[in-house]
DNA sequence: ATTATTCTGGACTATAGAGTCTAGTTTATT
DNA sequence: AATAAACTAGACTCTATAGTCCAGAATAAT
């Protein structure tokens, strides 16, 4: 029969998880403490261990929550255009979100903690590289049948142009080496990365 | 007049130095202990707090001490042999060594503490990513001026060469997730990037 | 209204690790 | 041989934090 159990407030949890990503993401596993998340969340520190029983379990929810939140452009690929200017919008927009802080923290807090808590460097290679790389390689056989493109082998074709895409601005992005000239000079860079790539696998 | 000091030891000072750079590497700033550092050395704690004075020292010591051991080949670009066999022979070189756990762990770990010090990061992006984008930058400038490549943007076409060379298999090595395909295929994979490369910037 | 359960706030335990201190030992220099 | 400093071993202080416990307040379901 059924109890007269109150629900543990959904409310409480996401505050909790938001407060956790936000801090965790900042910085770190270990820098953050179970004390700092239950303040930040407006919660008892009791709430936050009935909710997650440990800071591990809690750092996993986290990091998971947050790697589903960031979204990433695949509307983008939709093959409506022609190729030239799909793949340098998307270069555009994929070239500013790589360089973002949230991105790159995110990415860095998961590379740093993939030994310790391997289960976790795998949900992220999943809903992030991976999906991109996928996403992308789906895209250029679909312009390889359409006989835009000759690219035999997709998924090399999208490791190269993500690896351009990326390129400098990423290492000084997660090395806070970041520079004006750099970043003035992105959107050329990008274009020009678009001309390299395609002059190469268009038919 | 000279006194009758005895000097510190050498010897110790580098046993320190390599059991923190051993143990850094391998786990991080916040989870290796001074006390470990110093059993792993064969050595007591106070010689160490003797010869680095805190932990933060010790770790930026050793971080240095570390980028300055990982080299890179610069010799493979000397401009003796075509444009084409140098490359291809760069590439699997340094495609080698950037996917090494040693190399990836040092880049995870300064990535991470990018933020808590500064100084650090500065240090590990001049020795490291800086040199050999700099390096490849004169190597095609120096083509371009041959007549043999035309590069307009000399840096630009070192951050595309190095992004692709890098690709989805140093993201698969920061989130170990490197698998036999992925590296079976490398060097074919990496004998394309240089085609892709040069279809674009040959004269 | 009753009741089961969540939530709160704060005290509490236990542990771990940075850095210090001390007393005794070794070793290079003069 | 004398000496000044480096080195050792280990005890010690102090602080930080994960996780627990508890008594009382709030709240949802019956």
């Amino acid at each position: 029969m059924m109890s007269k159990n109150r629900t543990k407030s959904e409310d409480k949890r996401r505050l909790i998880l938001k407060a956790a990503v936000r801090l965790f993401v900042e910085h770190g596993f270990t820098q953050v403490t179970m004390a700092k998340i239950a303040e930040q969340a407006g919660v008892a520190k009791q709430t936050v261990y009935s909710h997650f029983g440990n800071k591990e379990d809690l750092f996993g929810a986290a990091v998971e929550y947050k790697c589903a939140s960031l979204k990433l452009s695949e509307t983008l690929l939709q093959g409506d255009q022609d190729v030239e200017t799909s793949l340098v919008a998307f270069a555009k927009q994929f070239g500013a979100f790589i360089i973002e802080v949230e991105t790159v923290n995110t990415h860095t807090l998961c590379a740093f903690e993939a030994k310790h808590l391997p289960q976790l460097a795998d949900i992220f290679f999943r809903l992030g590289p991976d999906t991109v790389i996928t996403a992308l390689s789906q895209f250029f056989s679909f312009q390889h049948q359409q006989g835009v493109l000759n690219v035999p082998q997709p998924r090399w074709a999208a490791s190269q142009f993500l690896g351009m895409v990326m390129g400098e601005a990423r290492l000084r992005a997660e090395l806070n080496q970041m520079d004006d000239t750099t970043l003035a000079e992105r959107e050329q860079y990008l274009v020009n990365c678009v001309a390299l790539f395609l002059n190469f696998y268009r038919t």
